[in-house]
DNA sequence: AAATTATGTCAGCGATGTTGACATAAATAT
DNA sequence: ATATTTATGTCAACATCGCTGACATAATTT
């Protein structure tokens, strides 16, 4: 059943990346992940958000009149998750609902005024940070990034992650 | 005060690359970095661990013989933090610990077998996830992975980044 | 002998995830 | 029309994993 170009890609794979260079990529997920997210951080502390809060805010910015079966979606956790994040943005007056036009049981979700001002406020060291890196690694290596990490994700998330970054092609 | 060669480097990045094209690389990140964890998570729901269990197993068995206080430093977290991850790794018999011989004070780590063993069964489906992604990126996608991500580290976080990660270059 | 260092531990708090159960209103199916 | 399904909200309980503050012990350094 077995047709000989099948041959096991992870032997393959083995035989092209040694083990250090595996775990070395394991830990610069790591690092690099614990930078990215640093600069919001400091500033959810300062209420008492965390990193739920943000990205929460960072899609509903995103795709304004989100449904919250669309941020459940994305996000991919439960709907109790979602509400201990999503009630106090809306307490706070930062994400606002509006009952949907075509199916009235949906409650659709925007950023007010102070909720598109505290994203932005949230993201703009965030994307200084990215935006440094990228200058300074150049385009081929922005590829490089964009495209290893989109091949990390399994079909089904990359198909998700693809929607919902849309066209904007990194490089 | 400002010398002309200081113009804003925040203006240049901006220049350069679009809202988009950050927004994109941030959601990347999230995506990632999900699809990055989630084979360690399934097994470490096993028992009761996380995430922090598997980081304590693999710099341990990284850098065996790593004191405690190495380890904080390495992971960024507080003592007390790193404790309720430690004790249950020893008392299940995963993480043995030594006093240190020119420093009686320190306590050593190491993997027992049943750790070494546990932590490769956490790591193994990661690193085929992280060699299908190496592979099919290409090694200058690789190059361009890690420079991004280091780029996108502060100055101190790089230089402690390498030092755990050491010589093993990616590419 | 005194101060510092490495580690451990107790107690409490907050954010973020989980499951399970139940409620309501609106849309859809029979 | 009635029944079912769907979208959303909510209550309760629980686990992980981060935090601060406080205190203890043993070993090293001053």
């Amino acid at each position: 059943m077995t047709a000989p170009e099948m041959s096991s890609s992870v032997a393959r794979d083995a035989a092209m990346l040694n083990e250090s260079m595996l775990r070395a990529g394991a830990e610069l997920m790591f690092f690099g992940y614990r930078s990215f997210t640093q600069d919001p951080d400091k500033i959810l502390a300062e209420r008492d958000y965390g990193r739920a809060h943000h990205r929460a805010l960072h899609f509903i910015g995103r795709q304004p009149g989100l449904s919250v079966a669309g941020l459940l979606d994305i996000l991919g956790v439960t709907k109790q998750s979602l509400a201990r994040v999503l009630k106090p943005l809306i307490d706070d007056g930062f994400v606002e609902q509006r009952v949907g036009e075509s199916d009235r049981r949906q409650r659709l979700l925007f950023l007010t005024e102070d909720g598109q001002a505290f994203e932005e406020r949230l993201s703009a060291p965030q994307r200084a940070r990215l935006a440094r890196a990228f200058n300074q690694a150049g385009p081929e290596a922005v590829e490089g990034f964009r495209s290893v990490l989109e091949l990390m994700m399994d079909d089904e998330q990359r198909a998700q992650a693809s929607a919902v970054i849309g066209e904007a092609r990194l490089p």
